[in-house]
DNA sequence: CATACATATAAGTTGCCACCCATATGAGTG
DNA sequence: CACTCATATGGGTGGCAACTTATATGTATG
């Protein structure tokens, strides 16, 4: 995968509230639904880009799908961005972060 | 800053090439255009967005305009998801991958 | 102060992506 | 096999963001 797609598929705010609801351990949709507070329709959507990006992965358990991330260094990548976003706040001269 | 700013800023492929340029130092305009191959105008308008959000500075020596990457961790930072686009490539069984 | 060089800004166009709505698939259960 | 629960898919739409073209600002230099 090349990074520009990784970056393409952790912009959205959605997919990473997706991605950091399985922060624990496998979930289904139904209950990534109810984490994130987002629509059914509209999580099935991200969770297939995450993993058409290989970000995440699922098995059938019964009647429930099962997701969890490919890789915990994705969440830790996550985790520092997070962290430099609020450093570089600090250096930022913008109307924004004042 | 939030993260969402950091990776939509982030996430063009013409503004991390000029983050990169920025790898060694100082750089003028003019040679950001040479080094990323870009227009003039498209050099300057990336290089707003991305002082707006604090990931580069500038200061003027003459009549040029020197930038710079305001914390060596944002490129840290790319390289980290560099590395890591290729290491989740490895896992991921969609056909663009394969 | 006129001209050239370096960089910035503004307006207009286009393409893409997230979201919504409606519907389909698919597994379990009686 | 009908019905339900869980999840996926497809079409349509609006908004935003990158790029282009044209022009403006600002600094040095003769």
């Amino acid at each position: 995968m090349k990074e520009e797609t990784f970056l393409k598929c952790i912009v959205d705010g959605n997919r990473r509230k997706i991605l950091r609801s399985l922060e624990m351990g496998e979930r289904c949709v139904n209950e990534i639904m109810e984490v994130t507070e987002l629509e059914q329709t509209l999580v099935s959507f991200h969770l297939r880009a995450l993993r058409n990006c290989g970000l995440v992965a699922s098995r059938r358990d019964g009647k429930r799908i099962l997701y969890r991330v490919t890789n915990p260094e994705i969440l830790d990548t996550l985790r520092r961005i997070n962290t430099l976003s609020a450093e570089i706040e600090q250096l930022c001269e913008c109307k924004e972060c004042k």
